[in-house]
DNA sequence: ATCATTGCTATACGGCGTTCACAATATATA
DNA sequence: TATATATTGTGAACGCCGTATAGCAATGAT
């Protein structure tokens, strides 16, 4: 990221690659996850299917960068939308997240249909996953804000008995190399919080709701509201 | 459904187009939803890919017939849930529910990517929808538990500012013709109701809680019971 | 000025959905 | 029973797709 560019060739190498990546998404974005073709996009370019393998190996690997990349802007607008509120009122910070979830994935239904749906058709993700950095940094996000929520929220779930044992070893290592502190119980409800979110975004953007719904912001409204709640905070009415 | 099979041809022909919807959700089952291709199950079959397209018009009418089949089967599994506790105990049929949702999405995977993903490549969605019934079916299923469990989870959710025009004026329509006491916010409760299963299972089935949760059954039945909560009932652990 | 590397084209292979002309078969009719 | 009709299948073709390979042109380094 950010590495100087050497070479006139390494600067044409660069801007081509960008060049299909923007190629792919645009095809994305105007019609659907299935429309990423190496061929479409080597037309749209000018070029031929073969030429898009100096730059990328395959076409699941072109997928695979292009999961990364949009799941890093993803993460991105979510860290920003944590940020546009006071760090110590988590309740208006969870707000803020769930509120730039949902309005991401509406605004960009193809791009969360490659993160979290079926990215394309035929890919098989690689061995160590795809974009393991960006789904940590959007769940380091929503694991923070349940930390600094904890102390109000604790009382909400003394029922809970879970252990570091429920958790992946390795993500449990970071989590509590970040938040020392925090008890598991903790870092299962912000995994409950980002199911949550997830529920409503992912049936609205699979046209799930609309059948039955006109106001889908609303009802998501309404969910945000309940789940600040269990977080321990009561307030007012004061999103939209 | 159900018709009298009459003449020896109609029995032949239903019995190749049951094969057919067979064959298919095998390969699906065993190699995902992209590998419903009509040249592979009339191979498998002994047959030539054109031969479908006495039984299909298209790929797509295919897919949606499967979608459909699968929904309704989907329903069925919920309905039998459901009725698996007793009739004057919503909190038990809530979780009932709640569990038969997330054991049916991951015994069967690709069913769930069927009904509630990206289906298959390229495929549309014909224009009234799918599996309205089945969808309807499913949907009713959870809105007469939440009107049994309302009066006393009402006092929860005072704050609701829902109406009817929040919603689809069919599907208003058909909700007040079988629950007529029933105010918008608890239809609304059982959308979100719904949305609260389906996020945790998606996120799962789709593999977004494996890197992080070692077990995620663990991790939906604290949320099915932080759910029953808000349904109005304090109860012991009495799952699993 | 020479030579290796790189970016690209051209071509080919097999797979896909779909269509069409045609043969074989089962049904219905005279 | 003999004939006409409808249905179910084949096989070849079209235009897509991802991928692999060979060769050509231009660039960069020596």
């Amino acid at each position: 990221m950010g590495e100087v560019t050497q070479s006139r060739r390494m600067r044409l190498r660069e801007a081509t690659t960008a060049e299909i990546k923007a190629t792919a998404l645009k095809h994305m974005a105007s019609s659907g996850t299935a429309a990423i073709s190496l061929r479409a996009i080597a037309r749209d370019m000018g070029m031929t299917a073969g030429a898009i393998y100096s730059y990328f190996d395959t076409r699941d690997n072109l997928v695979s960068v292009l999961i990364a990349d949009v799941y890093n802007a993803l993460a991105g607008t979510l860290e920003a939308a944590r940020d546009s509120r006071p760090h110590d009122d988590p309740a208006a910070q969870i707000l803020a997240y769930g509120q730039a979830y949902r309005d991401w994935a509406v605004a960009n239904p193809e791009e969360f249909r490659l993160v979290y749906g079926d990215p394309v058709p035929d890919y098989q993700p690689p061995e160590g996953g795809v974009a393991a950095e960006a789904e940590h940094r959007a769940c380091a996000v929503l694991t923070g804000i349940v930390a600094a929520a904890w102390p109000k929220a604790q009382h909400l779930h003394i029922g809970s008995d879970h252990t570091w044992s429920d958790f992946d070893p390795g993500f449990a290592g970071l989590i509590r190399e970040s938040f020392p502190d925090l008890p598991p119980a903790a870092v299962a409800l912000s995994l409950r919080v980002w199911g949550r979110m997830h529920g409503l975004v992912s049936l609205e953007v699979y046209g799930h709701l609309r059948p039955q719904v006109s106001d889908p912001a609303k009802l998501y409204r309404a969910e945000m509201m309940d789940l600040s709640k269990s977080l321990g905070h009561v307030l007012v009415d004061e999103a939209h």
